[in-house]
DNA sequence: GGTCTAAACGGACTTTACCCCTCTTAGTAT
DNA sequence: ATACTAAGAGGGGTAAAGTCCGTTTAGACC
């Protein structure tokens, strides 16, 4: 009767009513955004305004970071797009080390720009929207190192490392009460990551041979 | 006995009656705790069972999380005391290398002991407890950074970004519903970071002729 | 078109973090 | 001792997140 599909696509399409509303919420969330802070946006309100009911606002996003989360999830489609078929360094084509570097660079500035919406989406728990356990970024560097030699080192775990270590400077500015200095500071962000990267990706003489002295 | 810790005391020092109840609210959390899971703990819950006001709970605590970010302080203190003026290679006498290394496997150990309190600690905001901007984490990296001869990095960014790199493994397994192999992810995250760490403090040749444009 | 079911919807309800304002008290100077 | 004052204690009040469950409806299959 049913064959097993193997789609590998969404387990699930959401119902066309689903995706409207999702959709409508989100276009909502945005009006309300620009206008107010993000720090006004509640749940009920949002769902007030967009004529829904507050259950259907929960069903969608599970959480208030979700919300922002799938807002930010949303501006970042066209950024993909450039890391997966774009014109190199960022895109393909170009080594994977001038790859990483112009990865951290394009990220630093994507999440600067969306300063607001990113710190919304970053407080605890997600149970409910399921967004890939790793995040993009993590898989992406993760290919990239498979493109190098790097001696055994782990490449599942130095992915994850190299992801916090582009993060944690940009959590730290999001986090910041004060916004000064926003190009500046992407920049030294950048340079630091491409540093980082260098460091990092320098094929290692390891233990071995004697050591150095 | 003795207080040497690096005490950036409080600027202004706690009433006596104050401390005594900060010190009675964090043992009676402690018992909580024990008794239920950490989920369970409501500020309401606490403060009645201390026989306290909850408005005496926020004034100490802020919110939440800085209950249990202060649990963590708390148990943190011997481990720092391990660090400042335990034997090396985690305490002071061995190589800054070395000690680095010592440092992130010690702090995966201490962080995947606690693993219910850390997670809880780690929540959104902490507008009011104040906590250090930057963690002694990050302090402890940035002073031995200092002493390696590393060209002409960074060398605050660097200690950003190698803190994040330490704690985003560990960020990962806190988070993971399933606590499952404890001791061999507590071995592999220490094990990376001894390899990172190795591969970024290498001197770097940095590159002769303009190779990234 | 009719029927059936799983998914979606709505919104009242519960829980809990966090605020605010008033009263009390520790610590100090006279 | 006494008076003074700044910090602390108390606890009711509020708003908003997240839950529950009865009702509705899209979409598939006859």
């Amino acid at each position: 009767m049913n064959e097993p599909v193997l789609s590998w696509g969404p387990p699930q399409a959401e119902r066309a009513d689903a995706a409207r509303n999702r959709r409508h919420l989100l276009v909502t969330a945005r009006e309300m955004l620009a206008e107010q802070g993000p720090d006004t946006l509640t749940m009920d309100g949002l769902a007030e305004r967009a004529g829904l009911g507050k259950g259907t606002v929960f069903r969608r996003f599970g959480t208030r970071a979700g919300i922002f989360a799938a807002l930010l999830d949303d501006d970042e489609k066209a950024f993909q797009q450039q890391v997966l078929t774009g014109p190199p360094p960022l895109g393909p084509g170009a080594p994977p080390l001038d790859r990483l570097i112009a990865y951290g660079r394009a990220r630093t500035g994507f999440l600067i720009t969306h300063r607001d919406i990113a710190r919304s989406a970053l407080d605890g728990h997600q149970p409910i929207p399921a967004r890939s356990q790793t995040p993009l970024s993590q898989v992406h560097i993760r290919v990239l190192l498979g493109q190098l030699d790097l001696g055994g080192a782990d490449l599942d775990m130095l992915a994850v490392q190299l992801t916090a270590a582009l993060d944690g400077p940009l959590l730290l500015y999001l986090s910041a009460s004060d916004p000064t200095a926003a190009p500046q500071t992407a920049e030294r962000i950048a340079d630091s990551w491409q540093d980082l990267v260098r460091r990092v990706c320098r094929p290692l003489p390891l233990s071995p041979g004697p050591r150095f002295g």
